[in-house]
RNA sequence: CGCGGGGUGGAGCAGUCUGGAAGCUCGUCGGGCUCAUAACCCGAAGGUCGCAGGUUCAAAUCCUGCCCCCGCAA
């Protein structure tokens, strides 16, 4: 068939080479514009509009899909379907009647589950055993179109948010082929979402990473997973950041404060939280590596009394 | 020119401001103690102090240029 591609980050660009391996004609691929990012302020561009020039194919970056030069632009490109994916900006009507097969959706969880921006994460922060990938007919709500397939991911014990995004990119890639195909030959079967049983999972944003000693350690390390590799989980010491990679849960309670150092040897970092204690196995102090535990113990001065603290108090 | 931290034996750090013998906590190797040990004691090996210049009687330390890593921000 022939697509048009909407798509911007990491996670979009599988689904893209997908697209093109199985035989699909992509019309254009349509991506966010380039901004400055990284150090130093340089101006990338999005991994999508990297592959897609990579493979010789049309990019366009609209500041605003729903612009009308533009949307004269997309009719043009005459698509069957359009394929979005992690795109970044909300399509309007005018837009998703634009294909007469309609514009499909790959969301990274179970519908109605999880809708939003940030599904892979909330998943394994809310302690989720299972996740997975829908596609969908998007319409003008926010992932509330009729479904079409499902995929269904485990969470692993110590999924990080990076290693089930790469799954689920991949998973994604996998089914949108199978929807596909289902489109093409109409006998694709269309499931309303129920009311019931929804929730959005909201854009990640930095200060989420910001631990409260004080939640329950098993909380805590789900969200020290969850939101790896971003944007990452840290606490206060020493007047600098101190970011936490990895941590391992220990069912025992210690005297002392939530977020102090309750026991300490050569390799182990115990620290008192609102209910049992957290191993800390990986951490990165400011403009350092991150390393181990015992790499950190030998460095740097933590004491059993030392204390961790939020940063915004 | 976005802001900032850093590159010192295998690991993580101190030393740099106030130039002048390479330090600390570990690891490794050998020996000892012990029923035994990841514990303890004794000893040893291992470093172009990121790279290149410069100043100086003398540079990890001061000056100049470059490379690399990282935190913030986006």
């Amino acid at each position: 068939m022939r697509i048009v591609f909407m798509g911007t980050p990491d996670f979009s660009v599988p689904v893209l080479e997908t697209l093109i391996e199985a035989g699909h004609e992509i019309a254009g691929v349509v991506t966010q514009p380039d901004k400055p990012r990284g150090r130093g302020k340089s101006v990338l561009m999005p991994p999508v509009k990297e592959k897609a020039l990579e493979r010789g194919l049309t990019v366009f970056q609209p500041l605003k899909v729903r612009a009308l030069e533009f949307v004269e632009v997309l009719k043009d490109l005459k698509p069957d379907v359009m394929v979005v994916v992690a795109f970044g900006q909300i399509l309007p009507k005018k837009v998703l009647e634009i294909p007469p097969k309609g514009c499909i959706n790959i969301h990274a969880s179970l519908l109605p589950k999880y809708r939003g921006a940030a599904p892979i994460q909330w998943a394994i922060i809310d302690g989720e055993k299972e996740t997975g990938i829908t596609t969908m007919m998007m319409d003008e709500g926010l992932d509330t179109g009729d479904m079409l397939e499902k995929t269904v991911v485990p969470i692993e014990e110590d999924e990080t948010g990076d290693s089930l995004h790469d799954k689920l990119s991949a998973a994604g890639a996998r089914l949108i082929v199978s929807t596909l195909e289902k489109i093409e030959y109409g006998t694709a079967v269309r499931t309303p979402q129920t009311d019931h049983g929804t929730c959005y999972a909201r854009m990640l944003k930095k200060d989420m990473g910001d631990i409260d000693w004080a939640m329950d350690a098993d909380a805590i390390e789900r969200l020290i997973r969850g939101l790896n590799s971003w944007p990452g989980t840290y606490t206060r010491w020493n007047g600098k950041t101190l970011k936490i990679w990895k941590a391992d849960v220990v069912d025992r309670e210690y005297e002392g404060v939530c977020g102090q150092v309750v026991y300490r040897d050569k390799n182990t970092l115990l620290v008192k939280t609102g209910k049992g204690c957290l191993s800390l196995l990986e951490l990165q102090p400011e403009g350092k590596k991150r390393m181990t535990a015992d790499a950190f113990l030998r460095g740097y001065p933590v004491q059993e009394h030392t204390v961790f603290t939020k940063s915004g108090l």
